[in-house]
DNA sequence: ATTTAGCACTCTCAATGTGAGAGTGCTAAA
DNA sequence: TTTAGCACTCTCACATTGAGAGTGCTAAAT
């Protein structure tokens, strides 16, 4: 493979961006009348030839205007788009809304999931936050009717879960309390191993919740991703590539399933550093039904404590750029508001 | 308008079930030929004929094969359909699968909406059960760090949120219990009036605590549907009718977006009975967005206490017989559940 | 060696034309 | 009131055509 020249990556980067917005293959005449270039349109076919022949760009059929192929976004990608940054004020806007939205994890995800849409508009992704180690921090046991009693467990990350009970015979609210106070002072803290290391020292009540709290902790593990937020899956379809909604129909199936997207995540966010941005530009082989589509996908979190994925789903002909700053951008503001929760709760 | 015949009321029975599957306008040849009526075609098309001047029917061309008007499908909903139930089997499965859910509102929730987007092969909503007047049950308040208290409250139709507080100065986590004690002791089952009537009784933290409760009531009641939970959107895009996805992008956004969405339900479901299932079909002439498909919509939970809204989008030439007993059907098991739960909790 | 102008060539897309076929409405007989 | 027969209408699929955009190549210019 040769190396491009200069202005050779100069077209290549003129010839993506001019198709992000337009949709059309782009032709050398196209570009020079858009760009002001001091080559002419015979250098720029010139170059096009070789872009052609190293697998950048393709025409979609003879002596039509080229089209960047995925090696060419790849490339583009890679090499060619840079680090940029959100504007300022658009920076500061999505952070009051966050700021805005208070403590409620569920509000940050429906809000994260909306900035991700609106800003690449694209659909968009968001899980919970996970706990990978999920430790146990406070339960509240109350008596509802008769042997009925309501749990609610609290983890690290702010994660709240109730589990309904039936106890044998009933107990009053009192009992209770002293037994969720006793396992609140013993348990605080531990994992799965550190509470099963503990019984023996519990009567038959409190041994009946604490199997219930270790059930609910592998429940937690075995998840990949918790709640998933969706949104701006009907901006997909604005596309002009999906006007025939059948690549549309796939794509979007590949979020709306659960499976698929748990297979999806789990084999590529989820191994990632926690900074790391990844795009999957054409499903990349591996995914048939993400063909004619990319994602950008991120992960945010507090590493090895809780971590949940966030991520874009759009056609291939995508503005990168702004769509992985975005990703960047929500991805360390969800950060930074899981561990301030997690300092918080210690 | 002329009265219907019977043989007429049946033929139009007859053409709207052909068309539901097969999508494609129905001719007189095609009706004797798939159902062995005792009338030759020509019979049948002087019915066509009155059914066509009578609004029920119209030919997209002249020639072509018949196809039910909004008119004719909303006769069919009202008069010729009947009452049908989910077969036995089916309807088994379903209620185990949420027995098998346990007493967890949020899965209750997906199971439902992937229920109703399964059976009917469109797409689903299913708003979480709100409370119609929010009553207080129970509180905990748990340290978590310093001056931050993380706030878990639990409200009469198992709705927990959590909020966060900042005291003025640092309190143990045994004063905190107590005074949640106090709270609970003193403000369960009361509403917002109730708790509003009760200050004086209490010291400074208990106030600070109480102000959160009364904002967190006064939230609930704001928000014309709590959380939202959707499947199937991309049944719609599988619809022939919608392969160009300009109708079916604009009649998914109404289901995606949170403003039209509550102004859809609050005219519509909100006003209903628990038992009515609703069909709006064309959009009623109300709804821009909906003009090419139709919505079975439902109701469900404790009259006066706790309800929600479910329902079901897809094309107007959609199978509402088995829509509509699929909407009443899961509404019937979502109220049982909600109200199981509410007769639990006292 | 690289860039440029000129030009013939290729291929798509939109517009137009055509024939087969499906389904009708009408008429007259049963 | 129902039915058979038939001429008629309109769409859809397919083929044909011409304009236009954009190319690749060649030969001249830098």
């Amino acid at each position: 493979m040769t190396t491009l020249t200069e202005r050779q990556r100069l077209i290549l980067a003129l010839i993506i961006h001019t198709y992000v917005e337009t949709a059309q293959p782009v032709g050398s005449k196209a570009l020079i009348e858009r760009y002001t270039l001091d080559t002419s349109s015979a250098t720029i076919r010139n170059d096009m030839v070789e872009l052609t022949e190293a697998g950048y760009l393709r025409q979609p059929y003879t002596s039509a205007g080229r089209v960047p192929t995925e090696e060419g976004y790849r490339y583009f990608v890679r090499q060619l788009m840079g680090q940029t940054e959100l504007p300022m004020n658009t920076r500061r806007t999505i952070t009051h809304q966050f700021y805005q939205a208070g403590r409620d994890v569920n509000r940050w995800m429906r809000l994260a999931a909306s900035v991700l849409a609106h800003q690449s508009q694209g659909a968009s992704l968001v899980t919970s936050p996970r706990p990978e180690s999920a430790r146990f921090k406070h339960l509240s046991l109350i008596s509802t009717h008769g042997r009925q009693v309501l749990m609610v467990m609290v983890w690290t990350g702010g994660q709240v879960r109730q589990q309904m009970l039936t106890l044998a015979e009933p107990v009053s609210q009192e009992q209770l309390s002293t037994a969720a106070n006793n396992i609140n002072m013993l348990c605080e803290g531990l994992d799965a191993d550190g509470i099963a290391s503990l019984s023996g020292q519990f009567d038959a009540l409190e041994q009946d919740v604490l199997k219930l709290i270790r059930e609910e902790q592998e429940r937690m593990k075995q998840v990949v991703s918790g709640e998933v937020y969706r949104d701006g899956l009907t901006n997909v379809l604005a596309e002009p590539e999906f006007a025939e909604s059948e690549s549309a129909r796939k794509a979007l199936r590949v979020l709306e399933e659960r499976s698929m997207l748990e297979d999806l995540l789990s084999r590529t966010v989820l191994t990632s550093g926690m900074d790391d941005v990844q795009v999957l530009i054409g499903g990349e082989g591996t995914w048939e039904d993400l063909r004619d589509c990319s994602m950008v996908l991120g992960r945010y979190g507090a590493p090895g404590l809780v971590t949940g994925a966030l991520g874009v789903l759009g056609p291939t002909r995508m503005a990168y750029g702004r769509t992985v700053s975005t990703i960047r951008f929500v991805s360390g503001l969800l950060s930074d508001l899981v561990i301030e929760m997690l300092a918080e709760e210690n």
